[in-house]
DNA sequence: CGTATTTGACCCGCGC
DNA sequence: GCGCGGGTCAAATACG
């Protein structure tokens, strides 16, 4: 499927320098052309706007359709009804689709925040026994257990890194495919990430004797526009194992960029701004021009 | 010595 | 009401 046009370069530039000062109907011819001109433009984004979201729309729809046979042999691998509720409750975007009241126990209910789950697949080595994922945020593990449906142990993590975040974390491996990592989200967090990858490894290689955490292909999927938040939530195991490779790596950061220049455009406010930005540079021009 | 992890015990919701 | 099982607590332990 094609996500974007490599060779798509578009000029979107107002090019307000050209308008010469001496004369204002060269002035006003040139600016004419230079409407033209962005019209022209504009078509041909609109257009490609309608292709990208034409693509997005397939791809979310082939998205949707392998996630139903995912998780129904998911569900005919786990009998317990209990776990079939909890799985119910996750799409495939990994986000709440009805009240998600069932799955948080009550016991210590801060309703303070709604519990946001979101489920992430991350493949590591198979022979990496350590259940330790690094996505940015600092973990303190405050249990593990193991689970009826699975050999493999599964760890609860609290975020440590703000003293009131509300947000914890399972990590257990697949039972499919033990290579698999599945980690589930409860929460947001209520501040920001406080730390690259990057500087993650670099403080960890500080104090080598604890939390060895494994090096996954993390694929942190959730982007988000100020103002009315536009989630790109593409979490799913078969997507994050098919974009492990590293042409696909940028093929993902591209889509992730399409999704918020399309969510720009579509925000009323966005273009809003963007009109009065233009039309200030150009009074400021004029009014520069003829004092 | 301070901090993080481990792990057995306990709590509590849910199904029967 | 009872038992199962997931989730959490907290004392013990490990480590720098």
């Amino acid at each position: 499927m094609e996500l974007v046009e490599p060779t798509c370069v578009v000029d979107t530039s107002l090019n307000l320098n050209v308008i010469p000062s001496s004369s204002t109907e060269l002035a006003a011819e040139v600016l004419v052309q230079e409407l033209r001109r962005l019209s022209s433009e504009n078509k041909r984004l609109t257009k490609k706007l309608n292709h990208m979201c034409e693509n997005y729309v397939a791809m979310q729809k082939h998205l949707s359709q392998f996630s139903h046979v995912h998780f129904e042999n998911e569900l005919a691998l786990t009998p317990s009804p209990r776990k079939r509720k909890v799985e119910d409750c996750i799409n495939l975007f990994g986000v709440p689709e009805s009240s998600d009241d069932t799955f948080k126990r009550p016991k210590h209910n801060n309703n303070t925040s709604p519990n946001k789950i979101s489920k992430v697949f991350i493949r590591t080595d198979a022979s990496d026994t350590s259940l330790y994922v690094k996505d940015g945020y600092q973990w303190r593990k405050y249990g593990q257990k193991v689970t009826r449906d699975n050999p493999s142990p599964r760890a609860y993590f609290k975020c440590s890194y703000a003293p009131g975040c509300p947000v914890k974390k399972k990590v257990q491996r697949s039972v499919e495919d033990p290579s698999v990592l599945v980690t589930t989200y409860e929460g947001e967090h209520n501040h920001a990430q406080q730390e690259a990858e990057i500087s993650m490894s670099s403080r960890q290689s500080e104090s080598p004797g604890r939390s060895v955490a494994a090096k996954p292909s993390v694929m942190n999927l959730q982007s988000r526009v100020g103002g009315p938040s536009v989630t790109v939530d593409l979490v799913h195991s078969k997507l994050v194992e098919n974009f492990n490779g590293q042409s696909q790596k940028s093929s993902i950061q591209q889509f992730i960029v399409q999704q918020m220049a399309t969510s720009l455009t579509r925000d009323p406010n966005f273009t809003a701004a963007l009109a009065t930005a233009i039309s200030g540079k150009f009074l400021h021009h004029t009014s520069t021009d003829n004092p």
